[in-house]
DNA sequence: TTGTGTGCAAAAATTTTGCAGGTCA
DNA sequence: TGACCTGCAAAATTTTTGCACACAA
């Protein structure tokens, strides 16, 4: 099954890095959990689960090698650590999240409405924008359901 | 000079909490350094140049405190620490901002052009959206300069 | 007076780093 | 072969917590 991982293998090598037993491991977890966004112990501990061993720190390392490749995209709830998403983009632009203050849920959306509002800022503040991480705060679906429930 | 501590104590004091010398100060370095983006280190060192003593740990509670009670917002920068901003707003929603990936300059945008884009997620994703926090990387004017007079 | 708030120091949690040894090209 | 990569353990960093004492209401 072609997950697509040779892409990244070739970005690893073209820019002159290593294609590792490990590396690939952290691709193919990565793949395996798109729309996930994995922190860097979870994808230790899904290493684990596959009886496989990567130290802790290889996957600190490594996620930030990917990072800086834009494999990775890095992102951050406020929990307390770093997450990772595939970066998977065909264009420039990329992901919106929804995050459901009530349950914590965190939605993708894939509207790319902002193309007007960067070319306002970009003319305004003179600033050339090259990316962005949009976050939406709220109350979803479920959580507004259940609230319902309770009351009606 | 009133900078509009009153508003902030009272809304503690309404809230049930105690207004005392150490969350007086911290508001009002917080209304000093408005447009900053201060870490709980920042607020500390703040403090002690200002010849007063206030525990550490008492700042990490206290921005906690204020950030349940609405009174600042907590943002992530991905530079390892949190920090927080005074909530000036007059309306609901609020601060954009711009993140120079050359420099790390970090720039406020006050326009709000998100309305449309808000109404159609609430409508497609049955979300309610509450809060937005909205970053653009990109670089600014000053690096751009800079690049170009290198080169030019 | 009494429950809240504070300071200290210790602990927890996350991430980084030095180094010796292993591996890929 | 040789530079890069990894694992381990230690360290660094940021944040939280327990507890005794202090203070605001």
């Amino acid at each position: 099954m072609d997950k697509g991982i040779e892409k990244y293998l070739y970005t690893l090598q073209q820019r002159g890095y290593k294609s590792t037993n490990q590396r690939e491991e952290i691709l193919n977890i990565l793949l395996d959990n798109k729309n996930e966004h994995l922190s860097c112990e979870d994808v230790h501990k899904i290493i684990s689960m596959n009886d496989k061993e990567v130290g802790i720190a290889t996957v600190y390392r490594t996620l930030q090698l990917f990072e800086k490749l834009g494999i990775v995209y890095k992102i951050n709830f406020d929990d307390g650590v770093a997450r990772y998403e595939l970066n998977t983009e065909t264009e420039n632009h990329h992901h919106h999240h929804l995050i459901c203050t009530e349950c914590g849920k965190v939605t993708e959306v894939k509207l790319d409405l902002l193309e007007s509002l960067e070319k306002e800022i970009e003319i305004e503040e003179d600033f050339i924008i090259s990316d962005h991480d949009v976050k939406f705060y709220g109350i979803c679906k479920e959580c507004k359901d259940n609230y319902r429930k309770k009351w009606e």
